[in-house]
RNA sequence: GCUGGAGUCGUCUAGUGGCAAUGACAAGAGACUGUAAAUCUCUCGCGCUUCGCGCUUCGUAGGUUCGAGUCCUACCUCCAGCA
């Protein structure tokens, strides 16, 4: 047993954080960055030295694949994949809990002297893992802002300790994916165009007979969208220019989001690995 | 050429004498610590000293009226029908 894990020394360099918004390039930067980490950890030849844990808040669900762009499986056999396929769809699966699983992954994945790379557009998810959110109790109450008129309706619960979102635990460091508006339209654009073929008609009817379109996760994505198409409810070209207009406006959101993190380190697609690469290299967290 | 219908914020649209004028989409900004690709808020004719004020708008030009997107006349454009 110990005879292999002796080059198997722990990681203890930075964890690496790469969000962006949806289309920006995440899922195959992190790959890349992931294949030429072991370079830097002086790895043996042929070794991964990079593992990559999903923060998307779509993708850990099971059976949605092209619709919610996963990770192929020829991708997921170039480097090992964390949170995908998590829950059956309709499945609850909150926020503590993805934390709670990608804590652990972390801890599997440095203990195996790999970098763990954390990427994803969720930043719900980012925030609770690199700011440490405490959750109350497993699966407790929706937690409550004093001040929020719209949580009002709840008279059970309080006001807790929120962590300092200024406050990013050191071990992480985060990039993200930077886009001019009028690109990162364009690949939003070049994407829907690719995603309506068969696959996704098929995979959309799966969901539909299976799941129903009652949970959230079937609720406002692609899916929708392929099956007013389906159904003959809209033309091909309306399913699709909908369908863009919500990833655009999800790809929005993202940002709002991200923009009040001023722990980011942003940057252009292009310059994204080198940075990483370097900042593994530099090792200090 | 004649007859009928239609021209309103980027697009579609409500409006048939009374406050820049409805709704939807698009666009922009923002909130969001337990299903977050969710949910929710604000802006959206122009300019200001912006809980208000000023200016200019509903194809174009006139007219009636205290008051016109709305009524009348002419013209322009588009659609349909007849020639």
């Amino acid at each position: 047993m110990n005879t292999k894990n002796t080059q198997h020394k722990e990681y203890v360099g930075p964890t690496i954080v790469i969000v962006g918004p949806t289309g920006s390039g995440k899922t195959s930067v992190a790959i890349e960055i992931a294949e030429e980490v072991g370079k830097i950890l002086n790895l043996p030849i042929g070794e991964i030295g990079g593992e990559i844990i999903s923060a998307d808040s779509r993708a850990i669900y099971k059976h949605m694949d092209i619709g919610t762009a996963k990770p192929n499986e020829d991708e997921r056999k170039r480097v090992p994949h964390f949170g995908l396929d998590l829950v059956e769809p309709g499945e609850r699966f909150t926020v503590a809990d993805w934390k709670d699983y990608a804590k652990q992954k972390i801890i599997e994945i440095r203990a195996r002297g790999h970098v763990p790379i954390v990427a994803g557009g969720t930043g719900l998810y980012v925030d609770a893992l690199i700011f440490d959110y405490q959750f109350r109790g497993p699966t407790g109450q929706k937690v409550i802002k004093a001040n929020k008129k719209s949580y009002t309706e709840s008279s059970t619960t309080e006001q807790i300790n929120c962590s300092d979102r200024q406050k990013m635990v050191s071990e992480y460091k985060i990039f993200g994916i930077k886009w001019p508006t009028a690109q990162l339209r364009k690949r939003l654009l070049q994407r829907v165009n690719k995603l309506f073929v068969q696959e996704l008609y098929d995979e959309t009817a799966y969901l539909a007979a299976n799941y129903g379109w009652d949970s959230q996760a079937m609720k406002s994505n692609i899916y929708q969208f392929a099956w007013k198409y389906v159904s003959g409810d809209c033309s091909l070209e309306s399913a699709k220019e909908l369908n863009f207009y919500d990833d655009w406006h999800l790809a929005k959101r993202q940002m709002t989001w991200f923009k009040r993190n001023n722990k980011i380190t942003w940057l252009p697609l292009e310059k994204i690995k080198p940075a990483v690469l370097k900042c593994i290299q530099d090792g200090k967290i």
